[in-house]
DNA sequence: CAAGAGATCATCT
DNA sequence: GATGATCTCTTGA
């Protein structure tokens, strides 16, 4: 069952903590690609540090003042793209950033898009789970709650949950050591331990 | 295995 | 002009 609006408007770090165990479907004309998402970040409004939205409101953060469940997609390190799904209210600046999935269907798109064989390094990172799924600028702002990129809800029972601190964002202050990094216990697919 | 460098560009100052 | 919600490769133990 695809995942619809109402659930992206619970608070930022529900929808992280829930988004863990359901599966990540995206359809492109080479083919569809699926993944188990296991590891996710929390990004919370104007004065969450970490958060792109917190130095105002511009040009590139704007989709995160908009609806939830849209696709924020930026570039970064002029190499990678990374995925977030938008959370809350209109004009509260919030997302959840899929850190990894654990691939599941189009794996050998995903190996060639990616160029290695190891099922471990597929989609074991933001900017790794972007190449796979083939997730550029286009899909910047686009309806998660629609048919070419979406969340499924397969039915499984919730996953045991380990909850730390963000990665990379050492510059964001006191705002660094906030708990909103979530994953799969257990899980060999998430992007460190 | 850990640590470090380099790649490269959109965005904001 | 600086920097970043990253990744890969190389070096050295």
């Amino acid at each position: 069952m695809k995942i619809i609006r109402p659930f992206y408007e619970q608070p930022t770090v529900e929808v992280a903590r829930q988004l863990l165990g359901r599966y990540l479907v995206r359809k492109h004309p080479d083919g569809l690609t699926v993944g188990r998402i296991v590891e996710t970040e929390a990004y919370i409004g104007p004065d969450d540090k970490a958060c792109h939205a917190s130095r105002g409101r511009t040009a590139r953060t704007e989709i995160m003042f908009g609806t939830a469940g849209h696709a924020y997609v930026y570039f970064i390190y002029g190499f990678y793209y990374c995925l977030n799904i938008v959370t809350e209210e209109k004009d509260f600046p919030s997302a959840v950033l899929i850190r990894a999935v654990e691939p599941l269907e189009g794996i050998e798109l995903m190996k060639s898009r990616r160029r290695t064989e190891k099922l471990h390094n597929l989609a074991s990172g933001p900017g790794k789970l972007c190449q796979a799924f083939a997730i550029d600028r286009s899909l910047n702002g686009a309806d998660i709650c629609d048919k070419t990129l979406y969340v499924e809800d397969r039915g499984e029972p919730p996953p045991k949950i380990l909850a730390g601190p963000r990665i990379g964002v050492d510059y964001a202050g006191e705002w660094k050591n906030k708990p909103w990094r979530f994953l799969i216990r257990g899980s060999e697919f998430v992007s460190r331990p």
